[in-house]
DNA sequence: ACCTGAACACCGTTCAAGT
DNA sequence: ACCTGAACACCGTTCAAGT
């Protein structure tokens, strides 16, 4: 009697589970409110998607297939960098990916393939396949463009009186805190104050990205010492 | 007419749970489990505890307060890596201990200290007070000595003839991950094949501050530049 | 001060049935 | 082939009462 509803699909779930992810939060999405949200009884989606972790593995393997291709080249930094910076971008619309991300317990072939890229781009630009297997340990989480938030605040209480009261204790029992907090307090354009997310995810890449470039030159050096010796050992000529 | 069950306390709920989630994962430990397991009905853990979340707080605190003193010194490197691998020793015999601190959204009093000790190893050894902060992004979650895994494994279908078939069509279609997953495949005493945390770990915290190294003594040489520069625009003498 | 009992408003998932 | 209904075994948390 009511206006004609869609069939179900797969991917009709999934893009409705995103957006209620997406618009709701991912705690709002359940089972029960993304079939009330579908205008179907909960058991319906099970025709579709195995159960809830399988619903939360299709959600990511959707939104991974909005990536750009992968850079081509063989320089292994810049490809790596811009990679990584594009994978950001494109799970910063959907601020329940890197939770949802990291409770997986088993990788999508989209997901292997998106790992087995990066491990291709290391390979191509020299890294041998111990260096690329610590590499890849070393990006983390950081290999889906970002970084848990390590800045928790603390629990401010309402009543104003007992919220001065702690800023005047935490003066004297975290200085370091309230110096960082205050060093940093000018950024412009930043919703957290002081705090440059897009910034400060490019300074822990780079930094990082030297740290794995001194070992590649490293085991270059070594690579190249022990050929040395292979030639001045093997018979002349 | 039983055997008297001592009395609640916050720290004997603390520590049940804390006995409860080693034993039986994190995902068992609910309000009304840990009530089952203290002889007792769910809502007489609220005298003691304000909730779930509070408890979870309750027992990283507890488990925080067996960590050996800050090492004193100057030497930032040495300070910050000794500190950060006691951290990782302490954690590592609580399994949950990962993913109840990445979903905290309130910093205890205990975390605060805990983050402020690390800045003041960063700013004691020549750190600006901008540079910590980044540096401090930089580490990340793994200053509570852990990443998280970033390699979860496929799932594999228990029928033999079907993960024959996947395997062999994994040699192509993920060339790097089986020759990363081949080639240390041989380590000895690791639990999942091919990885030793430890040594994983240790690798990428020291890739990492190799790379902040670099931006101290960047840092270092702008404030010797600024620092002529002001003495040759300053009166002389 | 501390613990209990019953209830509320939720979960994910099963099973057997409908069309 | 797709959807429904009722039920099961759970959650965290409230409220009002007991001792």
């Amino acid at each position: 009697m009511s206006t004609e509803r869609p069939r179900l699909t797969r991917d009709r779930v999934l893009a409705a589970a995103i957006a209620l992810a997406d618009s709701s939060g991912i705690d709002a999405l359940s089972m029960r409110s993304l079939a009330a949200d579908q205008g179907v009884v909960p058991m319906a989606l099970y025709k579709h998607v195995a159960g809830k972790q399988e619903l939360l593995d299709g959600m990511v393997d959707a939104v991974l297939t909005g990536l750009p291709p992968l850079p081509g080249g063989s320089e292994w930094r810049p490809r790596l960098r811009e990679r990584i910076l594009a994978t950001r971008a494109t799970l910063l619309a959907h601020p329940w990916a890197p939770s949802v991300i990291e409770t997986r317990t088993h990788a999508s072939p989209i997901v292997l393939t998106y790992m087995d890229e990066l491990m291709g781009i290391f390979r191509t630009g020299g890294f041998s396949a111990e260096l690329t297997h610590l590499a890849m340990h070393a990006l983390g989480i950081r290999m889906w463009g970002f970084t848990r938030e390590v800045f928790p605040t603390p629990a401010t209480p309402a009543d104003p009186e007992q919220r001065a009261a702690m800023l005047a204790q935490f003066q004297t029992q975290f200085p370091h805190i309230v110096e960082i907090a205050t060093a940093t307090a000018g950024h412009p354009g930043s919703e957290t104050a002081g705090c440059d997310a897009q910034v400060e995810f490019e300074f822990s890449l780079d930094a990082l990205l030297d740290g794995l470039a001194l070992r590649l030159a490293e085991q270059k050096a070594s690579a190249a010492n022990s050929a040395r010796g292979r030639q001045r050992s093997a018979s002349p000529r």
